[in-house]
DNA sequence: GAGTAGGTACACAGATCTGTATATGCAAGG
DNA sequence: CCTTGCATATACAGATCTGTGTACCTACTC
């Protein structure tokens, strides 16, 4: 069975898989989920929708390795540049904020997850969760690296949830507003805040 | 003509109108614009298909108005509130922060603005432009509390754009990540950052 | 050399979408 | 009284959507 409900990993796709799942992240994110029909991401990949169906199984189960991969890059990437900032640890705590100039390069339409969660209304629809889960793992990235800085745990749980909201609002307000400056203008407060904090 | 392309005012609209645009609204936010269809929108105000096009003309015409209609009360809101808080020039600039617990009782899922956003990806689609110039405005409302509380331009360009994507987050994160206390950690943050940038 | 994996080509079912056409009912205001 | 505004009922056009059925092709592997 190539093919179950629950895809494993982005490198045992076949090079056809691999380039629908790539249309398809470009054509969700660009263009919104149900904006996009499988007629269109089967035709950008050079494939047949037969073999998007084959492959996929279904639309939402395609929209959910999509969700799924853009968000273990995510993770990655965060956790890859924290392995390079071993010194101070008020700049481990910064560390989604500093990768934000070089995500934000090809995300200029805003958040993936939120703008997916906009089109998934139900709780228990696969893609829902891992939305969920994508944002509940920034909050414990922040809670965890705040506290081994050294602020104790009511402190710790406040800055995380500043910090998220921070974090969330500069990815959206830079795609929507368009301040030049925005994202060396949040750092700016996160770094603040942070600084307070652990004062 | 009663319906054109420049639908006046809600209190203009015909009672059938009215519901529509209410049924619309609800559902347009909680279930996503292209998930729902004309025909539910008509079902659920208990009024034909018919009547909703010769009311609306079209569903990107119900849309835009739904959209200007919540950007008209989210201003009003504020602006009313800052009408009975003269006294505290910091206190003015918080005013969007302080108005968010009664304003989210009724948006728990995320900001209408930045939702239709995610599915409305042209920049000169009515919608669009709604979505854009309400974030604008949001941020110009912060640049002018920063500079009435004393603050010179450089600052306010900057905390209005810090505190634009800390409100943003705030939202955003409240639906998603479901913290509780989301609100109030934000709101303490905003104020750190107005009294550190006016000390 | 037979089987299998991956893909093509293409038609089609069945639902749903936006928007329109046509004919009718009813109540208020001139 | 009778036009006009607002709504109803119902059918339909035409497009698009997800998903399937069927038959064929090709290359690699056992």
């Amino acid at each position: 069975m190539p093919t179950d409900s629950t895809e494993r990993e982005t490198e045992e796709l076949t090079p056809g898989a691999q380039r629908i799942l790539e249309v398809a992240s470009e054509l969700f994110y660009r263009r919104g989920i149900h904006a996009v029909g499988v007629d269109t991401i089967a035709a950008e990949s050079g494939v047949t929708k037969r073999t998007l169906y084959n492959r996929f199984g279904s639309k939402d189960n395609l929209l959910r390795i999509y969700l799924e991969t853009k968000d273990r890059r995510w993770r990655e990437l965060v956790v890859d540049r924290l392995g390079s900032e071993n010194g101070d640890p008020r700049a481990r705590v910064l560390v989604p904020f500093t990768v934000l100039p070089e995500w934000l390069t090809e995300s200029d339409r805003g958040c993936s997850f939120v703008n997916a969660f906009a089109e998934l209304p139900e709780r228990d629809h696969p893609g829902n969760r891992v939305i969920r889960a994508e944002k509940q793992w920034l909050r414990r990235f922040f809670h965890d690296r705040i506290t081994e800085a050294g602020a104790e745990e009511g402190a710790a749980s406040t800055l995380a949830v500043q910090l998220l909201a921070l974090h969330e609002g500069a990815i959206v307000s830079n795609a929507i507003a368009e301040v030049p400056g925005t994202v060396r203008a949040v750092t700016e407060a996160a770094t603040a805040l942070v600084d307070a904090a652990l004062a």
